[in-house]
DNA sequence: GTTAAATTGTTCTAGACACAAACATATTAT
DNA sequence: ATAATATGTTTGTGTCTAGAACAATTTAAC
């Protein structure tokens, strides 16, 4: 008997879990600053200056995170040298839509480097937009493996979808039932994939890299065409329920008369408040939020008055609502929402502060959504990015080191 | 030069956070299960056998738990040894309400050794409160010196509490503003005390010890005689918010027409469901719960059914709302809430499969709350234990170690 | 009933890691 | 030019956890 020793070492094997952990909070900190000095690091992790030197060294050598010369600010000492995050770890975005599937090459730092909107006559299917997705990062491929390490792909998805397997179990605008979106992109391309709802990873971007940057209970909320997402933030983690399909605050009950809602109840937000009504009002048949917002500046007809006087009734019921459960430090509003707010800036915060508690209404502060066309691109890369966080020295140990493709559908 | 070196050392100093973590870890489960083999916890901590071995050492040189002879279960190879969490260590538990006042002592595991309920004629002030909790413990006073190592106070009240420096914002039906008890009750006794909001704890302790033990999301309302309060556990942690306001679904909008609250807001769900509405039919002028669930499981007259089912309708609405919001996996209804669930149980699901988003409509269930009278002490002394359990080694090392009262008011 | 198998506690050792101290370096203030 | 300040760097030390080897104690097998 004794086999001749298992010393269970294959190479480095598993480090300590405090080491990863020191890791991944320094590569976090990074990440969401882009650039920090070493000393500002020190200071915000409460380590060691000689260890963040070592781990700071270590991730050097991953490829992590580069250094640069000091960018004297004028302060006393010794100065200390820049960290920026590497810009060649870098992850896949994919957001589907009803006219377009848009694919996005996102770099650590929140950097789109790259976005490719692929405009489609019809709404997409399921698989048609896994087939545009794999085609579109099979072009990209050769770029991709001679200059990035690839973290993994993030979808966002407008509909309900479950975190945890990657389906999509109903996004009503784009007619999708039960698709296992994450698996088939996953199988198409070769790389790790994972699906969240668009809204909930809006608020994660809004979080880290926009309006909400630096706090930590916030509540985000993105009128779209075809409908009202939202995500929440609580403790500084994105509320994702069981499954995660959490978030859903366009069905809020907010009018007792109201009318039926394509999910089945009466009286949502989404049925009250609604981008069609204004472009109506405005004399638009389609257009983008900024045309809307420019048309109803414009118009100053009662009509027009009267409808967004209404529609932030419906609004202000909902964040009533959402303050006194959430308590939050901040909304962010995205969207034609964001529009809505801002052609009569008081009115959300009169009602927030006559209806909603007075402990928790005085705490939050409405803004508008700030990082635009990127937003989804930075979510959706965010999901990708999150398993590479929390383990930056899991894995590949450099650039170039790829899990390998199976196929290449397209 | 040179001061003579400053090794800073006093006597132990801190250990090491790896080594705080794990014993943390350790003791908060054997807090919640109260029984567990090292075997056990080998396995649910993912710890070396070693290590755990080491670990358990000292927690039990620190008082904390204590091993008995292993209860044989049947298995094979050596049997494990059974953790008990130490009974003497415990916490004080406060619960003012409008008729009374109630003081409790918990011990780590959850269990309630002691309960007094010291009954007011009026509704007491703050001062008041604090100074009936204070006597109380003070008669209390050289037991808990002899037998007890306290870790602190906590205390529940049904209103709005700011968690971080535990002032009551404002807790309506006590007629209580900007109250600073935990600081009162804290110098008035000598204990660290904290407040919070009296469901948060409900839903707390709910999760630990009662109808969601093992759940990681989960909201709970409790219907009182003067309102409803609700808690929300998102991902295992209680949902704060920026104060700790959080939380507060009694006001979530139900009805267009409904008539104001006192929180100054219309339509909330506290003003159409209520419980006094349901004594009036029951025939009863005054009851607790039990009393009123007998009545109305007597009468069955058209008038009954219909206000339970009206109830359940705007009751339907603000689980409608959170199940979007939270896709949780549990909903614990307390008071006559519980009541009003158990007259008709197909209603709320039935409304909440109907109005609620198929996803997670479908994975969410309706529970009773089970910790009956003792769920307040329980979820207060949660309060105090919460900065033991971090960290079970700091500070004192065995009983007795208790921070010198400052003065007994009384 | 005796032996084998399985599971766990116990002891000892080694490797990893973070910290502190001492020293070196680079900037601003005097 | 010198002092003060802040930070990077190197080296040694103490802590902590995992793993190996062994002992203990039960059930299963024959």
């Amino acid at each position: 008997m004794m086999p001749p020793r298992t010393p269970a070492s294959a190479a480095t094997s598993e480090p300590d879990p405090s080491r990863r952990n020191n890791l991944s909070l320094l590569t976090s900190l990074v990440h969401h600053h882009r650039v920090l000095s070493r000393a500002q690091l020190t200071r915000h992790t409460g380590l060691n200056r000689s260890t963040v030197g070592t781990l700071i060294g270590q991730l050097i050598s991953l490829g992590v995170v580069y250094e640069t010369a000091p960018s004297g600010e004028g302060q006393v000492g010794r100065p200390s040298p820049d960290v920026h995050s590497s810009p060649s770890i870098a992850a896949l975005a994919v957001n589907p839509e009803i006219d377009a599937v848009t694919i996005g090459l996102v770099g650590l730092g929140g950097k789109v480097h790259k976005k490719i909107r692929f405009e489609t006559e019809r709404i997409p299917s399921a698989r048609e937009a896994v087939n545009i997705a794999a085609a579109v990062i099979a072009g990209m491929r050769s770029e991709l493996d001679a200059s990035y390490r690839i973290t993994g792909i993030g979808m966002a998805v407008p509909g309900l979808v479950n975190r945890d397997d990657g389906v999509v179990r109903h996004a009503p605008h784009l007619g999708w039932r039960n698709e296992p979106v994450a698996r088939l992109l996953s199988e198409a391309t070769g790389y790790p994939c994972q699906a969240a709802n668009d809204a909930s990873l809006g608020a994660e971007a809004e979080l880290i890299f926009g309006a909400g940057a630096g706090q930590k209970n916030l509540i985000y909320l993105n009128g779209g065409p075809s409908g009202i997402g939202g995500g929440v933030i609580a403790d500084g983690q994105l509320l994702r329920g069981v499954s995660g399909y959490a978030g859903e605050l366009g069905h809020t009950f907010v009018r007792s008369e109201g009318s039926t809602c394509h999910c089945g109840a009466t009286g949502c937000l989404e049925t009250e408040v609604s981008q069609s009504r204004l472009l109506g009002l405005a004399g638009l048949s389609s257009g983008d939020t900024a045309d809307l917002e420019r048309a109803l500046g414009n118009r100053n007809s009662s009509a027009v008055n009267d409808e967004v006087a209404r529609q932030l009734t419906y609004l202000g019921i909902t964040l009533r609502n959402a303050v006194n459960i959430f308590n939050p430090e901040a909304i962010v509003l995205d969207g034609f929402l964001g529009t809505l707010h801002a052609l009569a800036p008081a009115s959300l915060d009169g009602i927030l502060h006559a209806q909603a508690m007075e402990g928790p209404a005085g705490q939050v502060k409405i803004y508008r959504a700030a990082l635009g066309s990127d937003l989804m691109m930075i979510g959706a890369a965010e999901l990708a990015f999150t398993p590479f966080l929390a383990d930056p020295a899991g894995l590949g140990t450099t650039a170039g080191t790829v899990p390998a493709p199976t196929s290449q559908t397209g």
